[in-house]
DNA sequence: TGTAAAATATTAAAAAGGCAACGATTTACA
DNA sequence: TGTAAATCGTTGCCTTTTTAATATTTTACA
């Protein structure tokens, strides 16, 4: 049971502390390869979510955002006014309910998207390495849930 | 392919983007659920790795938390910091390099340590009901390989 | 041995995140 | 209809994290 003391892997592991560790590690990575863009993690994610959505469907409103991407609202705030004043963003407001606002790409957003996209390409392809022998499927479909809001 | 509006799924999901939602979620159900013991996730993190590692052991060092946890140096000498002032941790100078400081628990830590165990033994259950028809031990070692570090 | 390079942890300054409270609008319903 | 409650987004304030630079010790090797 002795190991040679300096290899660290102190914890029997928990889904818990590997589903931690896992997202820092891709955050981690992650975040580096999107340095060159100008953008980190959480803005990339909402210019995916806006890109995903369509410029036809009007775009997303903060709650609906916030929901999606697990991100709390005065956050989401924030990183909106950071990509508002990147102009790779803009807020409209909802002609239906004037107490939201919804969120749009600009053309020079879309395009910043698009490279992010790339990148998480390249990090879903780096992932997939590792899942050569595993059924992508089912482990999507776990995460998925996983994703889904837990019981407070 | 149309659907309703205000229906909020807007992103083709990658692997990615899986694994930040489902640790965004993670990380905010325990952080509700571990307030009442006064500890926050990472702190949890450090004190599990601690406990788990076995007080004979002597301790872990920061680089070592710093790598098995994947949380960066700066930000762990400051849990350090706030793990010390609450009593939960003490400093030890490592005896074969003065360069390192090895983290030990004091016997409050154990016991908080043990408390949010319990939290964590919780939030596995919550989340293997959701895996109910999945092989674990797939998906265990597919975050385990997620986790360990990525090409820069 | 002596000196340059690497490793370890910390600190200081800047950036980002989170909680509580707020104004504005909409909804529920008496 | 009128009023209370709920929803939506933002702001202020404080905590936490991150980045860059630093002091100290160890290692490499000329």
């Amino acid at each position: 049971m002795d190991r040679p003391p300096g290899s660290a892997d102190p914890a029997p592991e928990t889904l818990t502390e590997l589903i931690l560790r896992a997202s820092a590690q891709v955050s981690s990575t992650l975040g580096i390869r999107l340095k060159p863009l100008g953008v980190q993690v959480d803005e990339m994610r909402v210019l995916h979510a806006l890109n995903a959505t369509g410029s036809a469907a009007g775009g997303l409103s903060m709650t609906e955002l916030s929901e999606a991407l697990v991100i709390g609202g005065p956050t989401l705030t924030r990183i909106a006014d950071r990509l508002v004043s990147e102009n790779l963003v803009y807020r409209a407001p909802d002609p239906h309910d004037r107490r939201r606002v919804r969120l749009h790409l600009t053309d020079t957003g879309a395009a910043c998207a698009a490279e992010a996209a790339e990148v998480v390409a390249d990090m879903q392809q780096l992932l997939t390495a590792r899942f050569a022998e595993l059924d992508l499927d089912d482990l999507s479909s776990a995460l998925a849930r996983t994703a889904s809001p837990l019981k407070d």
